[in-house]
DNA sequence: ATCAAAGTTGTGAGCGCTAACAATTGCATC
DNA sequence: GATGCAATTGTTAGCGCTCACAACTTTGAT
């Protein structure tokens, strides 16, 4: 820096100025200035800056299941989102959740001193575990959280799932079963509340609730139990990879999708217009929530506002594994 | 640090000393030093550190397509084996592949002022770009690279085709078409050279080659074509999402799988054994990829050796979708 | 011409840490 | 007990930057 200043003729602290857009620095310096930057190809030293500032231009992201459809994505808009506006994104992905874990992760921020943090865990009490972390942080979740005041942004998934199941019902199906996602995941209780919802306001009784884990092998073998008993004329299926197995096993066992039994997934992946049948489910922006998470934490970190949770309406894709009620 | 010296009675370099595992610190000192630590909840300041060590223990992924299942697994084992050694991972997702994208991406990195970078950008090209900052930062590639030294770890793509064609060869095939990905995909290109290679040896001429785009759609339109022409009895798809939309398309055009055609794909997706049929496979090991990745970047900043490339082997997985030709 | 107010630039200190060196201590040897 | 050497601890400087403040220059109103 000290360097640039000499040959731009001025001293340490006006390039300084130059560098963080101050107000009062005459326009032939700063032209001046730029050029001796450029000319020398200078980079501020980040490290002497945070020590100083003390902000790091970091944000944190915890995340885990990264490789996943959803997080994925998510990590995507996020990363995009805060590249963008200067920062810096470290990642860390959680092989497994606990609170130790977590709070490993954690602590590997704090020693990054990062400006902010987004959580992409969705487990409910990760934010028990993350209280008191909130206090030295600002702290963004990606998606619904017990806690108000730390949720960022959130697809609405009971919406959609309702959206799912009332589109079942519009078909005239009396009897909609549920294959939902491990009920330790907030997104997969929000998606059965959704279902029992809807069911709920036509007057009908959400029976037939099976338990998965998101994986086509668990849909496929629940699959094939449901194809046995032949008890529901249509089924929702927590997310697209499960209905995949679940198609498979229909498939297997003589099923045939639409006609005997519809199916709607959820997630929409793009692979799920190529499922035997073409997969109706549900779309959801992953990308743009993330974008929208940084948006709210940024907000937060440079205005000190609060801002309001964000909701991003999710969409009923209709494809061909449904079908009006025949028998 | 001032205050733990304090606490524990005695000078800041001495702290430094015990936080730094330097050799010459009594026991008793190290002990009272750590205890002081954790008494006050003292976290070394990164920045600080940084500013006069010049180094800052984070490590710069740069990557494009993050969010597919190659991709995003390799960046869960770089992750995590970075985190493990004690060093922070900075994510660069490229949105789309540029030189200016890439160099954009690279003067982030140098601002953060990364100790190392991996990049796992499958096209080539990316690395004429790329050879300028080499000499300033340590830089390991995935996936092989025209230049011998910047490669890190590598699937062996080629001998993974050439898996699946001998497969296939076995089993009677003479007509063994291919669909590929994109040709500006370095892997695309590796396992089309597998392909031609394997047909080559035993005799065959290699024809009909289809450049897809790495999508279930791609495969669906591409399979519709070739269920129309009938031309092969088998056919190596370069990954498990093209395998995907040409298995609906078969499926759609009346041609069974594998009695009228074979088919092989690749990656070894989890969802590909739920395919209908279950979908016979490569499989290769992205996380471990990751992990050899970072080893070797490591090395290289720790003790400045420069090992020698990985190369990790891929896996046949047969399934359903292959059979000894009939006609 | 004179002064105050605003705009512009420079100076010095210090953020928290580590490296190099200086000073002290302990311990074996004579 | 004196001496030398190694092990341990302390002292000082400085990494590259920004902040607070001081100093200087311009401008415009009197």
């Amino acid at each position: 820096m000290e360097d640039v200043a000499r040959v731009a003729g001025v001293s340490h602290q006006t390039v300084s100025r130059v560098l963080n857009n101050h107000p009062n620095v005459s326009t032939k310096t700063r032209e001046r200035v730029e050029q001796a930057i450029t000319e020398l190809g200078y980079r501020r030293n980040t490290a002497a800056r945070s020590l100083v500032t003390r902000r790091s231009q970091t944000i944190g992201v915890l995340g885990s299941e990264l490789a996943q459809y959803g997080p994925s994505h998510t990590l995507l808009g996020v990363q995009q989102a805060a590249r963008d506006a200067g920062y810096f994104v470290s990642v860390a992905g959680l092989r497994e959740v606990t609170p130790e874990t977590i709070k490993d992760a954690m602590a590997h921020f704090m020693d990054q001193g990062v400006d902010g943090i987004v959580v992409t865990v969705p487990h409910p009490g990760t934010f028990d575990v993350l209280k008191d972390i909130t206090a030295q942080v600002p702290l963004v979740a990606v998606g619904s959280v017990g806690d108000e005041h730390l949720s960022g942004a959130t697809v609405d998934q009971r919406e959609g799932a309702r959206l799912a199941v009332q589109h079942l019902l519009e078909l005239g199906h009396k009897h909609i079963g549920h294959l939902s996602g491990p009920a330790d995941w907030i997104d997969a209780v929000a998606r059965t509340e959704g279902w029992r919802d809807a069911l709920r306001e036509a007057g009908l009784e959400p029976a037939a609730l099976i338990e998965g884990d998101w994986s086509a092998e668990c849909g496929y073998l629940e699959g094939l139990k449901i194809a046995a008993e032949r008890s529901m004329t249509a089924l929702f299926v927590a997310n697209d990879q499960m209905a995949l197995g679940v198609l498979r096993a229909f498939h297997e066992a003589g099923v045939r999708v639409p006609a005997d039994i519809s199916v709607v997934g959820f997630d929409d992946q793009p692979e799920a217009a190529y499922f035997i049948p073409p997969l109706t489910t549900v779309a959801q922006d992953f990308e743009e929530l993330g974008e929208r998470c940084i948006g709210l934490l940024l907000d937060r970190l440079e205005t000190g506002a609060t801002g309001t949770p964000v909701t991003v309406k999710p969409r009923l894709v209709v494809r061909a594994t449904t079908a009006p009620i025949s028998s």
